[in-house]
Parts: C-alpha cells; structure tokens; sequence
DNA sequence: CCGGTTGTTCAGCG
DNA sequence: GCGCTGAACAACCG
C-alpha cells in the first residue's frame, strides 16, 4: 500500500477521530490492546506508507507492507490483526505491522519528506536526492527517507511520464532535473490518490504491468533494477 | 494452481 | 559499526 492509499484511510475514519473506544479485538500481538478500551482517539494522521491513531500519550503505528488491507465497518472472513469499535462504526486491520510509541508522532517524523503532506519541501527533497550520488533513480525513487509514500507503482509510472530511464545515476541529472523529478513524483501521488478514490487507478497505468509500450509499441522491459531488485517496467525506447 | 508481488526488517557475513 | 545480501513474512490476483 503507498502513500496516497493511506490518506485515503485517513479521510475513510474521519468519523472516528475524536471518539471513545467502545471495544477492540484481534490476534495482534505487539501491543496490549486491552489498554485502547475507553480510550478517545484524538486524531488519524499519515506519514509516507504509515498510518498514525494518536492517543494523548502515544500513538499506534500501522504498516500495511506488501498484502495488508483494512475494512470499514464489514469485516472480512478471517480474523483481523485488530479490530477497533467506536459508537458509529468499527476500523477492521488485517496483515499489518502494528507497533505501539509513546508521546506524539510529531517527535518521531519530519513531514518534509511526505510526498502526500503541506509540509513536503521541494528544496530539501533535492539535497537528499544529492546525497545518493552513484545510486539508481529507480532506488532513490523508493527511498523512504527521501520520498516518504513512493512506491513501485508510483516509481514506474512517474518514470515513464517523465520518460527516464531507471537504471540512471542521480549524478547524471542536473539539479534542475532533479527538481522536476521530485516535483512530478508528489503530482503522481496527487493523482494516484484521486485515480484510486475514483476506482480509476488501474486504468491510468501507463507502463506498470504492461506488455507493449503505449508510446511506440516497443516490447516494455521488466527488470529488477538497483540495490532494491525490486521490478522496474519501462520501454528502453522512450526512456533515456 | 502456481507464480508473482502496491514492502520492510533483520540476521549473518566480511 | 558499516554495507551488502538474502530470507522471512503474508494474502490476493490472474
């Protein structure tokens, strides 16, 4: 699940924020969810892939990995990881990393980074960039400390948009370039979250998981690229 | 039905 | 203590 998605979740239990925890359930075993009862939710919050339940004294952190997923009110035929109700409604986790931290998230994350956030900084977006000199922009395009919320799917297709190769070394680009990249990966995230509430997404595919380039018709590569390994598609016409 | 994957963490090694 | 590698985990889709 990437970035976008998770804001999605966020604006999904709107309803919930600020409500008391009437009962929970599930098999999670990092955290004592017998402790969450009767406590008031004070607010949902996103940063990058991680989904935030705050609490006044701590806040819960939930990753959704590769298969994770979450339902509102109707749960699925299988038990969840955890299971929250409040007086409207209950939040369902199923196959996430749950972790529990003390104190207020903003002391653990810098939102700068966050693709999806107000505060995300382009300026600071690109000295980051900089520091990866000999590495892929496929890899950088990944990296959580740099492009909180990116993933393979947002990777992939901003690359082909902008048409670059992604086996190209962040030293190739001038900072211009550097600049563009950044920017056109939050503008992909912004449409991969609309695209996705619209039940669109699939169809804006432009290079991931297809067979022929759409541009040209050139057979589209599907490589593990970099560091990661994890699977690059891009058309080695179009993308330089 | 099998292979692949919208992802991360950690053990083990040199 | 580092960088690197591969394993482990997991559920759904085509």
């Amino acid at each position: 699940m990437e970035g976008p998605s998770i804001n999605i979740l966020v604006e999904e239990v709107k309803s919930f924020r600020k409500q008391k925890i009437e009962s929970v359930k599930g098999i999670v075993t990092t955290i004592d969810i017998v402790e969450l009862t009767g406590k008031d939710v004070k607010a949902f919050k996103s940063w990058g892939k991680h989904f935030l339940i705050c609490f006044d004294k701590f806040y819960l952190r939930v990753h959704f990995l590769m298969f994770g997923s979450y339902t509102v009110n109707t749960p699925k035929d299988r038990p969840s990881k955890l299971s929250i109700t409040f007086s409207n409604g209950t939040l369902h986790l199923y196959t996430c990393s749950i972790q529990k931290h003390p104190g207020k998230p903003e002391k653990n994350y810098d939102w700068s980074s966050d693709l999806m956030s107000k505060k995300w900084d382009p300026a600071l977006t690109v000295s980051r960039m900089k520091k990866f000199k000999e590495h892929q922009i496929a890899d950088v395009l990944l990296d959580q400390n740099i492009f909180s919320g990116s993933g393979n799917i947002i990777k992939n297709e901003t690359l082909f948009w902008l048409q670059i190769h992604p086996e190209r070394l962040i030293s190739s680009f001038t900072h211009k370039q550097l600049s563009e990249i950044s920017t056109r990966t939050r503008d992909y995230c912004y449409n991969f979250f609309i695209w996705k509430k619209a039940y669109t997404l699939k169809k804006h595919w432009k290079i991931y998981g297809k067979k022929k380039c759409l541009e040209c018709g050139t057979d589209v590569l599907k490589k593990p690229t970099g560091l990661t390994k994890r699977r690059s598609f891009f058309c080695p016409n179009c993308q330089k």
